[in-house]
DNA sequence: ACCTGAACACCGTTCAAGT
DNA sequence: ACCTGAACACCGTTCAAGT
């Protein structure tokens, strides 16, 4: 896999590879620092070497989770700002998606402003291209990104609840549909996008419709 | 104060208070098991008498914190359920800024389906005044809870981080301005609510004007 | 440059037993 | 009904020392 075998010696790559792996394998609860050094074949305290403490750690974790999301699906050249900025909320959503607890470890990481702010540029910049300035396109950043970590933190949490507590109370009432799932978030990212369309400054103030397709070909 | 002050037994109601103030005193990560039990004058373990783990006991002053916020400043009677659903927001962030980490406290047993879940059916019964569909209000009351919860949490962590690391970095870019952050809430809530008004049942699908007042007598 | 060994100061939770 | 005492199985972090 990603760390060497047995040849002693790791890299702070390494490090935060395994922990990755742990992450994804095994969840948040399970990445201490111990059960990480046991992953490498090394004591507790040599990750101290790698890391100044743990938050940094789990900061390069969520930088790396987002950065490995990349760009929303294939062109999205031709399209407008707001469906660019849809499928940039979505791309979001499946970089978190891709690890299990990604939407938490992003959270917490950008709840104590560690990490680069990728997420939340990448946001601001599709924003922008609305023509709105930039404390309105960082605000609606802003707004999308505590609903996009909100509901996956929701999603993932669920996801490991049905699948330990499979024979509780009747299993619940809430058995977690993907699609239905897909189906809110979507709706939720409208409602904001939506919301910003309002707000655009080439509609004219008290005339637009706000419903129908995009027509801003700037 | 709320518990006894030395008359040994406690009740329920003992430990939940003693544990709120612990939380707004020192923070969340200083309200331990152990550390409550000491504030009772009692062993770590005569608090499993009262609830069977520490995510009960969250999840009992996450229910706590939601209900004492109770209703949107005086009369919201009057209002149309644009405005009444704005209120809703604003009273349920200023019940998270009454206590020192609420916004993590309610939205950690949120994300985990303990608690009432007060909140999100307050937003939803404001919403529904809509004439939206049950599920349409309950979308719509769940992004809206989750740039909430976002929102003060961020809000709520730059606070302490203000506070504690006055002297790093030169205190840093970011110093929080109170009335700053209040109109970025704002702005995010009147982004979804904006954006759930086009959808409302009562508009012309492309002539509403979608910007001004609403007009809403429902 | 990267790690060991040993320690410090903690955690949440269980359980038999007491009153 | 409510609590004690003692233990179990852990945590993150520090620091002198090794190679």
């Amino acid at each position: 896999m990603t760390g060497n075998e047995s040849g002693r010696r790791h890299t702070r790559d390494d490090v935060a590879e395994t922990a990755l792996r742990i992450l994804d394998d095994y969840g948040l609860p399970d990445l201490t620092m111990r059960r990480l050094a046991a992953a490498l074949d090394v004591q507790p305290s040599a990750l101290y070497w790698h890391f100044p403490n743990k938050q940094t750690l789990l900061a390069e974790l969520a930088d790396r989770i987002v950065a490995r999301g990349a760009a929303p699906s294939s062109a999205a050249a031709g399209l407008g700002w707001p469906d660019r900025l849809r499928a940039e909320a979505a791309a979001l959503r499946d970089a978190l998606l891709a690890y299990r607890d990604g939407a938490e470890v992003v959270a917490s990481t950008y709840a104590l402003g560690l990490g680069d702010a990728a997420a939340q540029r990448r946001l601001a910049e599709a924003a922008a291209a609305g023509g709105f300035d930039a404390e309105t396109s960082d605000r609606a950043a802003t707004a999308l990104l505590h609903f996009v970590l909100g509901h996956v933190s929701h999603e993932q949490q669920r996801m490991q609840f049905d699948s330990i507590g499979v024979l509780a109370t009747g299993q619940a009432a809430d058995p977690l549909d993907r699609s239905d799932s897909a189906a809110a978030f979507a709706f939720g990212a409208d409602l904001l996008v939506g919301g910003l369309e309002r707000l655009a400054p080439g509609r004219t103030p008290a005339g637009g419709t706000g419903g129908e397709v995009s027509r801003s070909r700037t």
